[in-house]
This record gives structure tokens, sequence and C-alpha cells, in this order.
DNA sequence: TTTCGTGCAAACCCTTTGCATTTGC
DNA sequence: GCAAATGCAAAGGGTTTGCACGAAA
């Protein structure tokens, strides 16, 4: 039924076939503002198609990364969310006390990431890194 | 058996008992030249003492967590790894491709906590980041 | 003695896997 | 038609929890 988008389209030029299930993640994705569970992809997709299986997500989201059109980040509550690489890449500073997110630009970043080349000839993949701390609300 | 050592001591001022599999824990992590899983320790101590249980490293890590003798890293690999607060602080390159695990010193993330600070209030907890991307031998 | 900590076993949560069936190409 | 993808159910790995017994203070 759904059209391949832009996006989908280059999963089946990378070999793959385009499954209803995978357009409807991929769109799940897409349309997400940030950082996004394999549970709450699965959530919105079973709300209009209920018969999906939260293996295919994760079986999804591992060949997506391996295309590289979604990475992953860990912020450190036992799940990993996931992010599409087509939006801009940005930071979080977490807190641990109060969960409060603050967004960070990539630039803020920067310098850290040449240095490490520089230094270590090491590329840092920064894309989405969480920084755990305290926020000044909480910051006793 | 074992006397109480500074650290130890610390915990029965913070109003915890001094139990032995507490301070067979605290050794094993004072002992370690780095980070190390809840399964490291409890495999370290079972050779000398067989009736711990790994559901007490875990709750011995939880409360050492909460008076700040200990701190946690998440190194991506699924399990959690501690690391004993007195030991200088540092950070980690973890090659995502051949899992090689290069060592920084503190003060090469330190521009990047007083900027967090200046900027946002926020006060970042870096005492053992892992930063994830390719080394340079895995470099395409 | 009283409260706290431990061992044990089972539960939990997220994620992965084997296998038979279905489906894209 | 055939290889690849899905659904299902079960397993896996790390971590947590309820409960009764044992031990620190």
């Amino acid at each position: 039924m759904t059209k391949a988008t832009g996006i989908a389209s280059r999963l089946s030029k990378a070999g793959y076939r385009l499954t209803p299930q995978r357009i409807m993640i991929l769109d799940a994705i897409e349309g997400a503002s940030g950082h996004i569970s394999a549970e709450e992809i699965y959530q919105k997709i079973k709300a209009l198609y209920p018969g999906l299986n939260i293996s295919t997500v994760y079986r999804t989201m591992e060949l997506l990364k391996e295309t590289g059109m979604v990475t992953e980040t860990d912020m450190g509550d036992g799940r990993v969310r996931f992010h599409s690489v087509g939006h801009e890449h940005h930071h979080h500073l977490v807190c641990s006390r109060c969960g409060a997110v603050i967004d960070l630009d990539e630039a803020v970043l920067a310098p850290l990431t040449t240095l490490l080349t520089e230094k270590f000839g090491f590329s840092a993949d920064l894309k989405h890194l969480a920084i755990f701390g305290h926020c000044k609300d909480c910051d006793r």
C-alpha cells in the first residue's frame, strides 16, 4: 500500500526487500522527533497493524544500523534508542537525578573530535552521545 | 578475618554493616586495575569464598554507588562496569570494529566540562566516559 | 535482640534465535 | 519458485526481587 519513499528505496537498492513492516518501521523512525526505542516503534505501529512482531523491529533495526541509516544511543536506562541519521546530529546532557535531558548542539563537541583524531588517530562517532551529570536544579 | 580498611570503615560510618561479603567486594574493586563487571567481581571472590551469591554483589554495588564510593560505566557491551572512585579518573576510546580500548587522560575532557558548566549550568559526571568510534587501524 | 544483609530461586526486562510459514522479487 | 523476511514462542544474558534464614551491632 505505501509507496517507497526516498529512504525506503535506499533499502531496496542495498539489496533488501521492501516489506510493509520495514516501511512502517522506517516511517516510525522518521516521524519520531528524536530518539525512539524498539518498544516505542513497536507500539506505534501496532496501533495500525497489530500483526507486527517486536522481533521484526529488532531485526530491522539491525539492518538499518548496518546500512548506516540509523544510529544507536545508550541513554543509560537499560534500553537502547534509535535515531534516523537524516536528522541533525545532537547530543544530550542527561541529569542522573531528575532525568532531565538537555539538547546539545553538535558544534560543542567538535573541538574534542578534532583533538581525538589528531592525537590518537581515533575517529569518534559522536553522533548521539549522552553525557551524564547533574543539571543546575539538581546540583546540590 | 579481614580487618576493616579505610574504605570499608567509610561504609560502617555511613550506617551500613560491615559484612565479610562487603569487605571482599570492596577489596575486589580496589584490587581491580580498572573497570570490573559484577560477574568478574563475583568470580574473583567465589574462588576464595564459594558461598557468595551474585545478587549480593549487585546489592552491594547499588549501595556503593549511593555512597559515592564507586561509579558505573556502560561500555556498550550489555553489561555495566564498576570503578573505584579512589582511582584516578580516565576515559576510554572504544573501537566499535575491533574492540580496542584506548585510555584517555582526564585532562582531555576538561575544556568540555568547563564549557558545559558555563553554558548550561550542567555539572557533567565524566569520571569514566566511553567514547565509541574507530581506531586508526580500523578506520577505512 | 532486633534490624539488616545474605542466599536462594524465581522473576524481569530487553534482546536474540530457531523454525515453519509467508512473501517479495 | 526460491531465497529472504516474518511471526511465534522459547531461550538468553544481565539484573532485580520476595522471602526466610543467618549474622552484625
